[in-house]
RNA sequence: GGAGGGCUAGCGAAGUGGCCAAACGCAGCAGACUGUAAAUCUGUUCUCUGACGAGUUCGGUGGUUCGAAUCCAUCGCCCUCCA
């Protein structure tokens, strides 16, 4: 362990600048001066450290909620330390309990492996793919025999295990615990093993995972790693955490357009903490804005519709959020129609002898309502326009002709093609 | 091993023989308004029908009944307590 008289003036202002970077909006770390420790042993040994990610594989998509860890990752390789990505091919067949009311279904090997490669293909948006290693867990969980297996679970015990705040609540609550959710944080802190992992990042929700690995890595007999957990982010319902599962996500690979306009939909107060979280924006520049929005001279609409073209720059670049943006404002702030509008096929066939087809079938017919019930509803809430025209009459027909546009609600419409 | 409780629309949750296509909340969709797909307010949310009306729905199956989400049998799944 390297003594902080013995590193060099030099040595110690770069443990201070990397431990200011890598310490900054972390929720938690702990312990809380490890951190400084292992830089500065990473530093006078010149020695990367190992900086570890567990993704659970069952939700295949990266959403926002993901980037908030994978961008503190990413500062960590910008101080020269190397990511240790873990997919949880093995443990996501269990299905990780936290957070979780209920049991999770298990994962099937082949979806499992589907989504990690999936994975792999965002997760170098934002993480350099020089300095990031790619596990799979079930290279070493897979071959541990019962025998080990029973060696592992001796480690820790049931008490420690209900301290978990969900086991604790599903347990008083009379819900399922099943043995092998008791696994999970047995395995994963037993990767920290198998890959002498340094310091292991996280959701806040991920504590208790965190220091299980701590734990078995000092039974196994080597340096405990640091856990650092980052704040979780909300979702667009702006109260619960940002889920797949839960559908309130923005995800990185998302359209343009679509991260513009969930952006826009995510609640006020929220703005802040996305900036802060999951953009760019450097500290004195949020400080400005949240000045701006406090004292009123930034309008919270241009806070929000900046926060929407950062996001969608961040994964898609600069045109891509220029053109999200203007579509946005021609659709949703001026009510206009966008410049493009997909096309619908409609085959003459389906229209009567003068060519006429009732507005029910017609949205039905250009997939613009799933069923009659539903497209008569639309028109009852006045919701249906024809080249900008309300629709009023349920029993309406129309003459559709080629290029007629017609528009269920602002979001979707649709260019006719005849056919 | 014993005793008991439960399974209702996307989710949560009422409903215990006809007034139930099924209250209510959430979520969704739409409208108004606006500062945005924020907030707020309003409408709407099984399918077919212009409408009257009809048809499928309350874990699965089979019964009882003029009539079942509601009663009975059976199968499946879940939970609790005792041992």
């Amino acid at each position: 362990m390297a003594e902080w008289n013995e590193l060099s003036t030099e040595q110690q202002q770069e443990v201070e600048r990397q431990w200011a970077i890598l310490r900054s909006g972390a929720s938690e770390v702990v312990p809380e001066d490890a951190l400084k420790q292992k830089i500065a042993d990473s530093i006078a040994e010149g020695r990367p450290l190992n900086v570890k990610l567990g993704m659970d594989p069952s939700a295949p998509d990266i959403h926002l909620g993901h980037t908030v860890v994978l961008h503190k990752l990413r500062q960590f390789q910008e101080c020269g330390h190397r990511v240790q990505l873990i997919i949880g091919d093995f443990t996501g067949r269990i299905g990780d309990p936290t957070g979780k009311s209920e049991t999770r279904k298990q994962l099937s090997e082949e979806d499992v492996r589907r989504n990690a490669e999936t994975y792999r293909k965002q997760i170098y948006k934002i993480l350099d793919p020089v300095l990031t290693e790619v596990h799979f867990n079930s290279k070493w969980l897979a071959p541990l025999t019962f025998a080990d297996v029973v060696g592992l679970a001796a480690k820790t015990t049931v008490a420690r295990m209900l301290e978990r705040d969900d086991f604790q609540k599903r347990y008083t609550g009379g819900q399922a615990i099943h043995i092998h959710e008791f696994f999970y944080p047995l395995m994963q802190g037993y990767d920290s093993v198998a890959l002498h992992t340094d310091v292991e990042l996280g959701g806040t929700d991920q504590t208790f995972n965190l220091l299980m690995g701590r734990t078995l890595q000092k039974e196994y007999g080597m340096p405990a790693q640091v856990a650092m957990t980052m704040p979780l982010l909300e979702g667009l319902d702006g109260v619960n955490k940002m889920s797949k599962s839960l559908g309130n996500y923005i995800g990185i690979d998302e359209e343009p357009r679509e991260i513009f306009g969930k952006a826009m939909s995510i609640p006020d107060e929220l703005m802040l903490k996305f900036y802060g979280l999951a953009t760019d924006i450097s500290p004195a520049e949020l400080e400005a804005l949240s000045a701006g929005l406090r004292e009123g001279w930034i309008h919270p609409r241009d806070a929000k519709m900046n926060l929407a073209h950062t996001l969608v720059r961040l994964y898609h670049g600069e045109q891509a959020a220029a053109e999200a943006k203007r579509y946005f404002v021609t659709v949703f702030q001026e009510r206009a129609l966008p410049a493009d509008i997909p096309d619908a096929v409609l085959r003459r066939s389906e229209l009567g002898e003068n060519g006429a087809i009732r507005v029910v079938r017609l949205l039905v017919a250009l997939g613009l309502a799933p069923s009659n019930g539903e497209a008569r509803r639309s028109i009852q809430g006045g919701a249906v326009k024809l080249n900008e025209v309300k629709v009023e009459d349920l029993l309406a027909e129309v003459v559709p002709a080629d290029g007629d546009v017609i528009q269920v609600g602002k979001r979707s419409m649709v260019r006719i093609r005849l056919l």
